[in-house]
DNA sequence: GTAGTCATGTAAGAGGTTACATGATTAG
DNA sequence: CTAATCATGTAACCTCTTACATGACTAC
């Protein structure tokens, strides 16, 4: 349940809108916890109902209306709370790396391809967290800015040092995933041996449960629908 | 979706129960995907009744029977499929990287408690990863040897060297992780401004407004339940 | 007999994805 | 007037988590 405190951390900053909550989340902030509109919306007025933000009510134009969330007390001692917690780890889940460890069903054209599109994606990312590193420190991050302006300076040296942080540990992760998918393409390109290898199934192995498994494999369009 | 292409992967090996399949997807698979007994068994069934496996019941003792799951042609289809897609990347979603960006809301022990944590759970990770690996290069992890004598001589290098390059990968990761997590106790050691920062609040920030959202938050135990 | 392992489920709920949906405002 | 942006939702579906549940088999 960390889209809420992601959105508790912005909060502190200054009120923000749903919709201003939607576009950190689907950019800057996004690179460290990302969030599409439709989880974003309904988690505000969860969040509200428990006390942790306040709307107030904004007119925009002549009709319109926009609600503008601050946090609360509440909110502020959640979000210290979930900061001070030991958080679990998450089990290993990464597609990707399942994918490396099967690439003998693969073909040696396409797993390259994969791999240099590993390589693409996260030399992109790398790219993304060391322009964001160079904002951070030389001071050009809008966000970062106007939190310094809020907090007293010495909390200053503090505050910026976590905002990197947090973005170098990301840099750190991406540039390990080149370094790997570099590899990996080396690795691809010293094999021969790769291409089509054929597993055993249970229709070569079993005559008869062959005839029934691949039926059943035929009306499964129908079936799984 | 991956649970069943892992475990797809899984069956090219063997013929597996799912009892076998909870096992390596709680130790060494499960260190590339991991799953609970809970997810498993019924997406089993679901990829039998889609025809990607196919179960044969084999007796246990005197009254008991255990399904034993073999890949079917349409499974070994539908695992080529998979490892010849471009899989998209994932958002991203690092709830300690989160966590570590808003560290002026914690406290400098505690803060140093969690990044400790941190450094030894990727330790852990770290030694866990290494002797997978070891054990792939040196020929003493069980299902690799299982596999190997099961497909053609020529295709033993690449077999070899595509389950070192997934946990390689996955060294890498833990090895990126610990580098992060040191440079952050550094990082915090150096650092004196830490502490109770105070966040500006709805209700510091609005007299009247505070006086409506602290009744609120006061009434939100019984309100949200 | 009894503890540990083998073996297999169900179910509620949280969190996230994708698609559908609507309308006001502003800049050109 | 029209396109882009601002602004805010709902709903179906999927995956995963956590907890509850049961019973046979085997080694001591």
């Amino acid at each position: 349940m960390s889209l809420r405190h992601a959105m508790l951390g912005l909060l502190t900053l200054e009120p923000m809108t749903g919709y201003e909550l939607v576009k950190v989340l689907d950019d800057t902030i996004g690179m460290l916890w990302a969030a599409p509109h439709s989880q974003i919306y309904p988690e505000l007025k969860r969040m509200e109902a428990e006390g942790l933000i306040a709307a107030e009510p904004v007119v925009r134009g002549q009709r319109a209306l926009k609600r503008v969330y601050a946090i609360t007390k509440d909110g502020v001692e959640e979000l210290q709370r979930w900061e001070r917690a030991l958080l679990p780890f998450p089990p290993e889940r990464d597609e990707h790396r399942l994918q490396a460890a099967y690439l003998e069903f693969s073909s040696p054209d396409v797993a390259k391809a994969q791999l240099e599109s590993h390589l693409r994606h996260w030399s992109r990312r790398a790219e993304i967290w060391t322009d964001l590193l160079r904002r951070i420190e030389d001071g050009t991050y809008p966000l970062l800015k106007r939190r310094l302006a809020k907090y007293p300076a010495e909390t200053h040296d503090a505050i910026i040092a976590f905002k990197a942080l947090a973005f170098d540990g990301q840099l750190r992760r991406a540039e390990a995933e080149i370094e790997w998918a570099r590899r990996a393409l080396d690795v691809l390109s010293a094999i021969n041996g790769l291409g089509e290898i054929q597993a055993q199934t249970a229709d070569t192995a079993k005559r008869e449960a062959s005839r029934r498994a691949s039926s059943r494999a035929r009306r499964r369009n129908e079936a799984a629908g």
